[in-house]
DNA sequence: CTGTTAGCGCCTTCAA
DNA sequence: TTGAAGGCGCTAACAG
């Protein structure tokens, strides 16, 4: 089929080996055979066999990464840091091999053999496998350096990025509460499946303690992360807590949602109810009012993550890393006049 | 490292050769010799490697999914074909693999040599690289399977997968004039760089045709996808046009910017003008109001796209395929009285 | 500086 | 039914 390296040293006369040594490490071939063999290269239109290459180096350069088949609507902003992240161990001479496993019906050892089958140097795992999945144990239990996206999981070999959701959350309930609110409801996402809702859950909590704002648990309800969800739960929401002007949403899809659920029964947003969502995709920026939130920038998430996956397969230890996000204002929460300050 | 062939052969004192009849064809091999050479493989964990059997089987089963490294925001619904092509393929017992190229700054030569030296069986292309790209003339000279999303390139091994533009953009332009638009301002994306845009518009004028409506060139305006660019245009279009009623956008997201501008300029969609937009964006459904829409299949195009690459390395000569987009009617157009039927 | 040899893990003749 | 030998494309160790 292609060239090989034998064929061009047909071509010129000399043995394979010499031709490899100029190919690669250049080190020991005379100025002249090197060029003559290059030229060759060149016009045959060599290209090494990677495959081959791998077999005697033992090194792949194949980065796994593992996204969930589920459901698109969950995590829109789910694939913002494929470009970043893809580019970036490009950079490092890895290449990336997708890996979509079901995180139902996961059978474990799965990843671990076709890691093993592919000679896998690290794999980095997209959200969507809960605390203590078998996909997040099997990543534990291969020893392959690893980085586990916004779950906590981490291990000798196993690093994990995420964003800094207390503060992130903390930040946004404390925007709203310096704008004047006092009874401010968090519609979450669903807190015993996915981590983050826990840490955002936190956050808010945090931000009321700090304001001396006691908790009431009728503020707080568990939802679904879509659209819908969100509608449906600041619907119940406002029916339990009539003084309450502000809700912060888990994520601007179910922002989304509510805000127009809100217009169509009539209520104006931020008049009636000042909104917070969480994410920041950009779309948010063209609803009517623009959605004030809080946003992650997933393409420094990318970057990261294949640093840290580096990092890994250098030796070093699994670490811990979050990055901040930032509050973004737009025009979704209303400053109240009695706290405008 | 892993454990091999050789391994379990010397573990059962038998020779390599048995090991791998037995673990692959299975013909030529006593039941019982059989049953202990699966037994031991399963004990020892064994897994194939399958760099060395390419070496040998000249079949790496690998796909490339040629990326563009592009802005994000032009393409929103762009990565929601992933999951359901990775998964197809690989129920074809394919593995993808990423390769991101920018569209700028590409060299030609640079995507054969990638796929040569990874020995790719096929590539899927995704939209973002203009008609007669390099990288798409390179698609065509490697004489590789390719499916090209989007753009109309075609060849022996080249087949191109997209959906019904003209038919989808008519459908939607259709829609405005049975409810009574006759004044139909239309914000197209960037034509002169991306192939859909040219289609969009030929539907467009289809549907004014069909109906006897004269084309009038100030109602047309050429944009860039993004919702400030929506934002823009539909302003230019309204002062242009005092009499239009109904404005199709080539995409949700300059809709959806749109929609906001006219919002904050006091105007209300549909009543003073109707909006109608193309993706089918989920986002779309929680609008104020939601708005109508083309909606593109995504998981639907990746099953496709999977299936005609497996017919192309199957052998078959390259072809043509679209899909039909689905109007989506929600509420951002109005029904005209007069026209009421 | 260069060639020879051996082997990575696997499969496929060809013989036994 | 099984084993031995050879080779896929490449590199590394050892001679020369």
């Amino acid at each position: 089929m292609g060239i090989s390296i034998k064929d061009i040293a047909r071509a010129l006369n000399i043995s394979p080996s010499t031709v490899s040594r100029a190919l690669n490490g250049a080190y020991g071939v005379k100025k002249e055979t090197r060029e003559q063999i290059l030229e060759m290269a060149r016009e045959k239109g060599y290209v090494p066999h990677l495959g081959a290459k791998e077999l005697v180096n033992k090194r792949s350069n194949l980065i796994g990464l593992i996204i969930p088949e589920t459901d698109f609507e969950v995590r829109p902003a789910f694939f913002e840091t494929f470009p970043s992240l893809i580019k970036t161990l490009r950079m490092y001479g890895k290449e990336t091999i997708m890996i979509s496993l079901p995180p139902d019906r996961y059978e474990p050892g799965e990843l671990p053999r076709i890691c093993k089958a592919r000679k896998l140097e690290g794999v980095v795992v997209l959200p969507g496998f809960l605390e203590n999945h078998p996909v997040l144990r099997d990543v534990l239990d291969m020893k392959l350096a690893a980085v586990v996206l916004e779950e906590s999981t981490q291990g000798r070999h196993c690093s994990n990025l995420g964003t800094d959701e207390v503060d992130g959350a903390c930040r946004a309930v404390r925007h709203l509460i310096q704008s004047g609110h006092r009874r401010i409801g968090f519609v979450n996402g669903p807190r015993d499946l996915v981590y983050i809702c826990k840490l955002r859950y936190e956050g808010y909590l945090k931000a009321l303690q700090e304001a001396g704002i006691p908790f009431d648990a009728r503020c707080v309800i568990d939802s679904d992360f879509t659209g819908r969800g969100g509608a449906r739960s600041v619907l119940t929401l406002i029916e339990r807590n009539p003084g309450m002007t502000a809700v912060f949403f888990a994520n601007d899809l179910m922002a989304m949602g509510a805000i127009h659920a809100l217009q169509e029964q009539g209520m104006r947003v931020p008049d009636q109810l000042s909104v917070m969502g969480y994410d920041g995709l950009f779309v948010g920026a063209y609803f009517t009012p623009p959605l004030t939130t809080v946003q992650i920038d997933h393409a420094r998430i990318g970057i990261s993550a294949a640093e840290m996956l580096m990092e890994l397969m250098n030796g070093q230890t699994g670490r811990s890393r979050v990055v901040k996000p930032e509050l973004v204002i737009r025009e979704s929460v209303k400053i109240l006049p009695s706290f405008d300050n």
